[in-house]
DNA sequence: CTGCTTGCAAATAGTTTGCACGTTC
DNA sequence: GAACGTGCAAACTATTTGCAAGCAG
């Protein structure tokens, strides 16, 4: 086996497919990697990246990220309103979002499970859910008065 | 019992709360009624309601269904990346969106009752889940090479 | 040297806001 | 006639695109 740096793995996956190897894809992929499981906006790893690369566009991450979820490392989810937000592909997880406090509470893909049979069952549709939070109330934010 | 008229009982909700009854606002009452539990986005709403009153501005109609949505009578849902859009609160349906082909299937919430019920035991957090759509493939899009 | 990548600036999409004028109660 | 609503234009947020110059392979 070659490297066991996951940044030149990745890395690695693009020059297959005619990429080029640049430092700015570096950096995002480093970024990504760092922060894990978080969410991350765009605009979260332009400013982290500019940390190292300060000449670094913010269209040229945007490009990057596209690349990489063409790749499959790397999807974005809806949390709310705001901003897509990034992270690794890896584990499936669906995202609640407590639309009133804005607490993100990660729950594991099996947890759907009984739900995509039945849906597949009913109405012939497989369900890919992680793209979109779920939104609700959060345990400390129910019983109190609506809001939005 | 006085009016019959669904769009003067939604007025009158409109006056109870010290708003005032406009024709902008007669107007975009009537336009989502008129298409039911359709999915427009804003800019639909905006284009139909021009056909009767060319002079209403766009963010008129913005302001109003964010009036409506206080009110309750209305609710957005975002279907994919595009604009949100707007339909009358009533039944309460869930969207599963094709992400290939972009159809929309209706899912009563019923379906999701199992689900909530565990997500509330786990998790404490109450779902009220209409406010994004759930992506996937439908029937005919699945055995198909990978898109997005 | 060929063409993928980048930076920059400008364009875009969807929505929101400021303000002075108009209308409703 | 006071408060609320409206049109218009401009601002805004998140993202995308055109283009000429820059590097990677």
């Amino acid at each position: 086996m070659a490297t066991a740096d996951p940044v030149e793995a990745i890395i690695g996956k693009i020059r297959d497919r005619g990429g080029r190897a640049t430092d700015a894809r570096r950096a995002t992929i480093r970024v990504l990697l760092n922060t894990g499981q978080s969410h991350l906006s765009a605009e979260d790893i332009v400013s982290q990246v500019k940390l190292q690369h300060p000449d670094v566009a913010e269209s040229t991450i945007y490009r990057n990220l596209a690349t990489l979820e063409e790749l499959g490392v790397v999807e974005h989810v809806h949390l709310g309103h705001g901003p897509s937000t990034y992270h690794l592909t890896e584990d499936g997880h669906q995202h609640l979002l407590c639309e009133r406090c804005g607490k993100v509470i990660e729950v594991p893909e099996e947890t759907f499970a009984p739900l995509a049979e039945q849906l597949a069952t009913t109405y012939g549709f497989r369900i890919h859910p992680r793209h979109f939070a779920i939104m609700g109330l959060c345990r400390r934010c129910q019983g109190q008065r609506r809001a939005h």
